[in-house]
RNA sequence: GCCCUCGUGGUGAAAUUGGUAGACACAAAGGACUUAAAAUCCUUGCCGCUUGCGGAGUGCCAGUUCGAGUCUGGCCGAGGGCACCA
């Protein structure tokens, strides 16, 4: 019996899946169609563990639908604009080009030796002309629509990387990158107007049934719908000014005012401009900025100013204005009245100033002398000390009621707000898609024509420069449109924007006219299956969700908002982590194991101390190499332990023993499938047919069931319990046809999980007309009932019966079971339950 | 602080959606084969008297039900998301 080569069985079929064009896809109306995509990689070298979870899953799902006659795209590109290579290529003063195709290069074989079934002529690259292009021309489109504009703004300024980031790209203060800590700066940016679409991109979500709850609920709360209205207060003092407008989600507490205050961004700011004091205070607060301790912390700092705003509810009240630390300039208009009362960050910043707390809303378990006192309350209950608004139940009944007023009284009006805020786009790097604007001489922005499109980025520049390198190419930047002389934009895009539409190119890649073909993505879209990390819940996927719509907007020939139809995030691939005894991490491959201990490789004395299991990373060197993986045990292997254990949502732990074990299971399969060539070679009479033909249909039932619903961890459990029956009724005498047939059906199902393996072994019995097998429930029905017996709920005994055997007869078979008699112990029945086929429960 | 998700053997997990808890796998222990080892195969969730049998058992406490891992309420714990959003 030979061993399995999955080495030159692997190249065999990978060889045999190119040679043929097998997974090349074109349009087939005849055929329903299945776009099946997985996020695409940024090239950084080498593929992580990641990938290899993250193909294999929509490996699996793009076979099974292929088998089952769908005509199937699953297409693979690279995102290869970004950072990385700008700074590898300033490491090791080389081209980022050079460096990115290397690696994409490199990744390519990499991802074809785990024998994924990608149409590798749709390969796709965000950092080539041919794909940039298109997007400038996007780009201008969405600009002639008035979804792009340009905008003096604060933004998120990068120190490290020297570059502005969008608030998404802001973790806990530090760019999600360099970790630098973010300062505020003022500059000319691009935007594009998500927000117009705020309301439709929260309400499509509704429809997107196919998506994770966890994912449309961050979204939800990332746009961040609020219901309520703007105030226009009075204000009297010593500058020309004479209301300011403050946005609330609670004007029932209105007469609970007893503060206003402002954004030092605001506009009254103005007037302070020669104020020491308020300088001072405005540097305070910058300082304060997004940092994660100075959150935490959070201490409420005011301003304040000789103003005085009155209450417009009544006006014989008028109270302090401040500029305060807390109020963000642009979530409503930068101002908001205080309610100490019933807000925690008011209360906080009147305890400070010594400012009224007049409670307003008393909770509805109490009377009416409630108080608050060292805690805002901010629940439901009932309005008091409120005038005209006393007894209104709030929030609901109250907030309609008050709006309604301040209609009424012309001070103000209904308002929605949403946190979502603009995608601000402009990046200040080299190794990106250039904006295609060039600026006359008044700093006017005018559009690069579409004749002159792409804008190519100059080649062999020096990288080597403190900010953006575009800057200080005077040849390059300079251009000439319609005889006149202008400038460039020397800003790139965000990456984001060319992850925001990649899935429309892979429909048409070769369309040089246009950035994809109608027709094709009238057959194709929208993507039946998206597979990728949670990591990308909002960002990446809103973006998504606004280009799609931004591209639909005002165009007659595309109709198509969402371009996801079904989402799947995957878990990531965790391993434990190893300590030396001075502290250092340790990676697996230097590991030792000696008597069940583990020491260092290369001193046997240092022990090493075994810590958590954590999401692989370089930083704790933690990192298994999927490359050696495949090496030593085949992608089959691999692919068979990525699934096995750990459903695909969630985190699956990567061990040396799991991928020796799926290993194992290859080669059993192997010896078994040796065994049935040995067993077909004759011909059996002996009907035993029937029990494998019963088996068999049952294991098509559950894995079809489990590839449906993404178990795909259980179809490995299934294909193991498969394997056990098989090995165990090899010699039962089926007919050579029936096992055959049957054979041929499991190693079909085999075929998304351990493709070449499945692939030869159906060779090996000359399997034809390869296509997901049906299975038939007559087969399956149940030809034995085992009912459980229950005395007073607990089970007592199990008895075979013929299958829907009437309560009358059960009874006379328990009447004879002696065991279950011993409980019974001539006892009255009160009562019992009978569930056909399932069990009885007899109440005593 | 707010929102979401999840708590099942030593471990990763299953459980026909309210009906035999622990499928499948990893680890450990014991056993078989072997001169021996490797490989392979079998047995074992826990507590008790030890073929068998009995009991407890799905984070904790209540509830609904003939019956709860599954439903309801309250607590405890873990993970994730958001960050002064008025």
């Amino acid at each position: 019996m030979d061993r399995y080569n999955f080495r030159s069985i692997e190249e065999k079929w990978q060889k045999y899946w190119e040679d043929n064009n097998v997974f090349k896809t074109t349009i087939d109306k005849s055929k329903k169609k299945f776009y099946c995509l997985e996020m695409f990689p940024y090239p950084s070298g080498k593929i992580h563990m990641g990938h290899v979870r993250n193909y294999t899953i929509g490996d699996v799902l793009a076979r099974y639908k292929g088998l089952q006659g769908y005509n199937v795209l699953h297409p693979m590109g690279w995102d290869s604009f970004g950072m990385p290579a700008e700074n590898a290529a300033k490491q090791n003063n080389l081209d980022p080009k050079i460096w990115t195709e290397k690696n994409i290069e490199n990744m390519k074989s990499q991802l074809k030796k785990l024998g994924l079934s990608i149409d590798w002529s749709r390969e796709i690259s965000t950092c080539s002309e041919d794909y940039y292009k298109h997007q400038q021309n996007f780009f201008l489109e969405l600009y002639k629509k008035k979804l792009v504009y340009r905008k003096e703004n604060y933004v998120n300024w990068d120190p490290v990387d020297e570059t502005v980031l969008a608030n998404e790209q802001v973790i806990d203060g530090r760019g999600w990158r360099s970790g630098a800590l973010v300062q505020r700066k003022k500059l000319n940016q691009w935007f594009f107007n998500i927000s117009k679409f705020s309301q439709d991109l929260l309400d499509e979500l509704e429809n997107l049934d196919n998506w994770p709850n966890k994912v449309k609920t961050m979204q939800k709360n990332w746009i961040g719908k609020s219901f309520g209205c703007e105030i226009n207060f009075d204000v009297e003092g010593d500058i020309p000014i004479k209301n300011i407008k403050c946005f609330t989600t609670r004007p029932d507490t209105l007469f609970g005012f007893s503060f206003l205050a402002l954004s030092v961004d605001h506009e009254i700011s103005n007037f302070y401009k020669d104020d020491k004091d308020f300088l001072k205070f405005r540097d305070e607060c910058s300082k304060t900025g997004t940092t994660e301790e100075a959150i935490a912390v959070a201490e409420k700092i005011g301003f304040k100013t000789n103003l005085v705003a009155i209450n417009p509810l009544n006006t014989k009240e008028k109270v302090p204005v401040y500029f305060a630390n807390f109020v963000l300039m642009d979530y409503g208009f930068g101002a908001v009245f205080g309610c100490p009362a019933h807000d925690q960050r008011d209360f906080d910043f009147a305890k400070k100033y010594d400012l009224k707390i007049k409670t307003v809303v008393k909770p509805n378990d109490e009377d009416e002398t409630f108080q608050v006192l060292d805690k805002a309350y901010t629940g439901p209950g009932v309005l008091i000390n409120s005038d005209f608004l006393n007894g209104l139940k709030t929030p609901e009944e109250a907030v309609i009621e008050t709006i309604k007023i301040i209609e009424n009284k012309k001070l103000g009006k209904k308002q929605i707000n949403y946190r979502l805020k603009d995608w601000g786009v402009s990046r200040q790097r080299y190794w990106g898609c250039p904006i295609p604007i060039a600026y006359d001489e008044n700093n006017n922005p005018h559009p690069i024509p579409k004749s002159m499109l792409p804008v190519k980025l100059p080649q062999n520049i020096n990288l080597n420069t403190k900010g953006n390198p575009l800057d200080k190419e005077t040849v390059w930047k300079t251009t000439i449109i319609d005889g006149k002389k202008m400038t460039r934009e020397t800003d790139t895009l965000d990456t984001f924007v060319c992850s925001s539409w990649y899935y429309l190119r892979f429909c048409s890649p070769k369309n040089q006219e246009y950035g994809f073909d109608k027709d094709e993505i009238d057959y194709w879209m929208p993507v039946d299956q998206y597979i990728g990390g949670v990591e990308h819940a909002i960002l990446h996927l809103l973006y998504s969700r606004f280009f799609m719509r931004a591209l639909s907007h005002e165009n007659k020939n595309i109709n198509l908002k969402e371009p996801f139809n079904g989402l799947f995030t995957q878990g990531m691939v965790c391993h434990e982590t190893y300590k030396d005894p001075d502290n250092n991490w340790v990676s697996p491959d230097e590991i030792e194991i000696i008597d069940g201990k583990k020491y260092l490789k290369k001193d046997n004395s240092k022990q090493i101390t075994v810590g958590s299991s954590e999401s692989m990373s370089k930083s704790k060197k933690n990192t298994i190499d999927p490359e050696n993986i495949i090496l030593n045990y085949g992608a089959d292997a691999a692919r068979l332990f990525i699934l096995s254990d750990s459903p695909p949502e969630k985190d699956v732990q990567w061990s040396e023993e799991g991928i020796t074990s799926s290993f194992k299971f290859i080669q059993k399969l192997w010896i078994l499938n040796s065994k049935i060539l040995d067993e077909i070679k004759s011909d059996h009479k002996n009907d035993a047919d029937h029990e494998i033909e019963k088996y068999t249909n049952k294991f098509l039932k559950k894995v079809t069931e489990n590839l449906e619903s993404f178990s795909y961890n259980k179809i490995i459990a299934n294909l193991h319990e498969v394997y056990s029956f098989l090995i165990k009724k090899i010699s039962s005498k089926y007919t050579r046809k029936t096992l055959i047939n049957n054979y041929k059906k499991i190693l079909i199902t085999m075929m998304p999980v351990v493709p070449h393996l499945s692939s030869e072994c159906l060779n090996l019995i000359n399997a034809k007309e390869i296509h997901w097998p049906e299975y038939n429930e007559n087969l399956i029905k149940e030809e034995i009932a085992k009912i459980v017996i229950q005395i007073n709920g607990k089970k007592r005994g199990l008895i075979e019966t013929e299958p829907n055997l009437p309560e009358n007869n059960l009874m006379k078979i328990i009447n004879k079971d002696e065991k279950i008699l011993k409980y019974l112990d001539g006892k009255k029945i009160k009562k019992k339950i009978y569930i056909k086929n399932r069990l009885i429960n007899i109440i005593l």
